[in-house]
DNA sequence: CTTTGTGCAAAGGCTTTGCATGCTT
DNA sequence: AAGCATGCAAAGCCTTTGCACAAAG
């Protein structure tokens, strides 16, 4: 396994902008294939092959993070933002940021003590919410 | 976003035995891919969605759990296994095993702080291992 | 005998890639 | 002018599904 590269990008785009404008105000993680509803919808013809790359470039690049739901999607986030995690609910879909700094600080001390360097982590907790369960 | 539910397995077949007795045999996660790999190389002809199947109720019964990695496959253990998280290397892949209670505990505090119930979680901790930051 | 499980192949959904064109520098 | 970025469509992967046949109860 060796860590794959994409070409950072170089050049300066209206696509590339609209994507992380479109990406910061967004709250949480999307999918790369909302975002492009998003920004379809918002007027913005853009190629749906062009936000994936974008949004790939971004991570490479460290402008944005990512992770995997348990549908097999790729979600991001713009990195800029707090650094937080997710307790998503299985059933509605509604997710809760939530304070995880014993979880960060555990996380960066494990991976020191095992010589690590370039950390990060995912960190997700996926549940059935109050309103679901009651149902 | 509704939870879906396969119809619990009813019967005994050796297929669904042959892949349970495989979770079990393999360390850590597997995929649907890989468990069907090694069941046709040891010789058992079974049909690859079979191995999905059959692995789609082993969750659904509570028999095995399930996660999804950064490439967007399905990862399957043994649910009778000791429940650990992993450390990987970015460059190379190698995977630690890493003790979580830690965090275990904080994740399952935060759920019911916040009214989830059946909760499952994913801590997964990426970086450059000592030898690779080393080349 | 009835019902569920299996196999195979086709279909689905998300993401990546090839290629020609357009835009940035 | 030269080269990266974009769009579109095709191709790739993993996973699910339809259907007919085999097996379990």
């Amino acid at each position: 396994m060796t860590t794959k590269e994409p070409a950072p990008s170089r050049r300066k785009t209206w696509q590339k902008e609209a994507v992380l404008k479109e990406l910061a105000s967004s709250s949480g993680f999307v999918s790369a294939q909302q975002l492009h509803q998003i920004l379809t919808q918002n007027g913005t013809v853009i190629g749906l092959a062009t936000v994936y790359r974008t949004l790939n470039s971004l991570v490479s690049d460290g402008l944005a993070d990512s992770l995997v739901n348990n549908n097999g999607e790729n979600l991001y986030r713009d990195c800029s933002k707090d650094h937080h995690h997710h307790l998503i609910c299985n059933s509605c879909g509604v997710a809760v940021e939530i304070e995880a700094d014993e979880a960060e600080s555990w996380a960066s001390k494990i991976a020191t003590e095992h010589g690590f360097t370039d950390v990060s982590h995912t960190i997700e907790i996926f549940g059935v919410c109050g309103k679901c369960s009651a149902k």
